[in-house]
DNA sequence: AACCATGATGGAATCGTTTCCATGGAGAAG
DNA sequence: CTTCTCCATGGAAACGATTCCATCATGGTT
């Protein structure tokens, strides 16, 4: 339990001022001279400068914090990989907390990098704007991922309409909504879900099939927005179904869904837990994939190609994205930060067959 | 982008001294008539303890740090689940690394949790006591998870001796080697790795099999010698093989296993990324489990259900373990806190049949 | 030769908290 | 009434870095 050697050690050893010392190991401008000797004597004291000190006098931690529902689904541990990669090569903490979809534990664990006083923070946003609010407030630089927060409720503002405002910026095709109360949006990474789902949706319906579902979850609004977009004309609404989050309510959502529409013949699912829910549903009801029940699942991930038959996914860059929001938010020390849209890719393996 | 108010705010405007404050706010003396006061001010001024300036002044940063090699293996992402839990409730937070199983990237990760002075951590170690040297002088409080760092390479010391070893300790059928030169044993959270794979083992037994295979990984020692163990007599070493950690290698290994042992008729895999390789290459040499094959994988894993035949497992609470893990290290703010070892289930559903 | 610009250097202030210590007042015991 | 004790209280010193600013030396210019 020996203790560190402070920055006043070295500067003692070496025979200077502690601002030269912290000059020479911050890159300031020292003589040649003294520099290596400080370097020198830093390196025989094993000297590493504490994050303590540098945090309290520049008044923010360094690093990040990262946010995300739940990391026993696989494409948020991807997601938080592709982080944690960025991160590692940058030499930066990441600060992890995991919401479990709740934006009453999003909001707690805000307050808590706030009182960490850090002030970057990835997210794959739970709550609404509200939730988000104090921490753009309080400066933070807060690139959201995966998906945007809800607008909070208001009676002149539809949920429905927003989500496809949002595909629509997405696009670029239409000018920002009249922001003049709200907050200007903040950078995010995000999948092109609209192209991803419309691109499923019509490889189903080239499989003839007409009757599709979706499989949503909490935060899928943007993917629901597209499913409706894609399938045009007015959607059958008991077709579109969702869970809240947990493995348990995905299955009842999925078992509720093949039961009250045995005449369905497609389902699109939001995510992998849907996907996995779906299968086991699709299974405990004695229904054969895809004979009797065609199947498509966003996200890849590596238990896709175990089931059987193997399913055909909607596959996001996890890791990739995890990657540029973390570039985004360390290289954004500037100001905001352009959006990113990464693309998806199907992948087309062995659970959609034709519609009989 | 307002500045967040300080103790000295809260104090003026209290009308009292910092110092009063402060221990109002942390629980020490004060009479309730000033408590009361400074509590009303801090509330109406919004104020929140800024972590910095007490981390400095307590040399320390709260919380944990954790360091898993990789947050896609699941049962990574259980556990880390769990410890994210318990540092949720306790309002600490949690700095993660992923160290992708490779001893270097976990040293550097040391090195970071050095630099922020974060004193408390949660591992599962890739490398191996040398590496752990360090955080251990600095006076870190370590709790090693699922694994203990190997023993450093040294002529007198023989790796399976020291495996076999770890087991004994487990059961307590042996008192530590002479550790005269050796660092005390850190606490742990581990699975009893012995009795699930014995108990698997003779559940292959008991099903006819008599050449079973098993499917290692980095770390798991343990897991082998207990393979050893309850196989018995001397085991047919070209039935151990290991992959390095990643997937492909963890395919790569199966893969080699199964064509160059035709003749193995159960295997057990020693992780979830193993099982997950195994039925892969079981699928790829058209090898059916059960039929062909049997197969217990280590881990429960949500996906192992959805396999068919779905896989027997050997459950280990991975989310329970890192809730232990998390609530040793915060708790053992006292001194050396006890190891726990926690139990083993083997779940039987269908990738396991009897011998042909 | 006097002066100025430049660059290296160290002292000291600062960040926000906790904690040590001295002070002062009130109540109890003599 | 005096003295002793105890407790609430506030001032000030840490903690370890960065950074402002004044100082000093050096070398070039007029």
């Amino acid at each position: 339990m020996e203790k560190r050697a402070t920055i006043k050690d070295v500067a003692e050893a070496a025979g200077v001022g502690v601002a030269t010392v912290s000059r020479v190991l911050s890159g300031g401008s020292a003589s040649p001279r003294t520099r290596e000797r400080v370097l020198a004597v830093a390196a025989q004291l094993d000297y590493r400068p504490s994050a303590l000190g540098r945090n309290l006098r520049q008044r923010r931690t360094g690093g990040m914090g990262l946010l995300v529902p739940d990391l026993t689904d696989t494409f948020y541990a991807q997601f938080a990989e592709g982080v944690l990669a960025c991160a590692r090569s940058a030499g930066e903490p990441v600060v992890l907390g995991s919401t479990g979809g709740d934006p009453e534990q999003e909001a707690e664990l805000i307050g808590m990098l706030l009182e960490q006083s850090v002030d970057r923070l990835i997210a794959v946003p739970s709550g609404d704007e509200d939730t988000w609010a104090p921490a753009v407030r309080a400066g933070m630089t807060v690139v959201f991922a995966d998906r945007l927060p809800a607008r909070p409720f208001s009676e002149d503002d539809d949920p429905a309409a927003a989500a496809v405002n949002d595909l629509m910026l997405l696009d670029g095709l239409a000018a920002p909504p009249p922001a003049a109360h709200r907050p200007p949006e903040l950078p995010s990474v995000l999948a092109d879900d609209r192209a991803g789902i419309r691109t499923a949706v019509r490889y189903l319906r080239g499989l003839g099939h007409r009757r599709i579902a979706f499989l949503g979850g909490p935060g899928h609004d943007r993917r629901v927005a597209a499913f409706r977009e894609a399938v045009g004309a007015p959607v059958d609404e008991e077709l579109v179904v969702f869970g809240t989050g947990s493995r348990d309510s995905a299955y009842a959502a999925a078992s509720g869904l093949f039961q009250s529409r045995p005449d369905l013949s497609a389902v699109v699912a939001g995510g992998n837990v849907l996907g996995e829910a779906a299968v086991l549903a699709a299974r405990e009801l004695d229904l054969r994939v895809p004979r009797d029940v065609s199947l498509v699942m966003y996200d890849d991930v590596p238990w896709a190609e175990l089931c059987s038959p193997p399913l055909t996914v909607i596959a996001q860059p996890g890791r990739d994205m995890g990657y540029r929001a973390a570039e985004l938010v360390l290289r954004s020390g500037g100001r905001r930060a352009r959006s990113v849209v990464l693309p998806t890719e199907l992948i087309i393996r062995g659970s959609c067959g034709p519609h009989r």
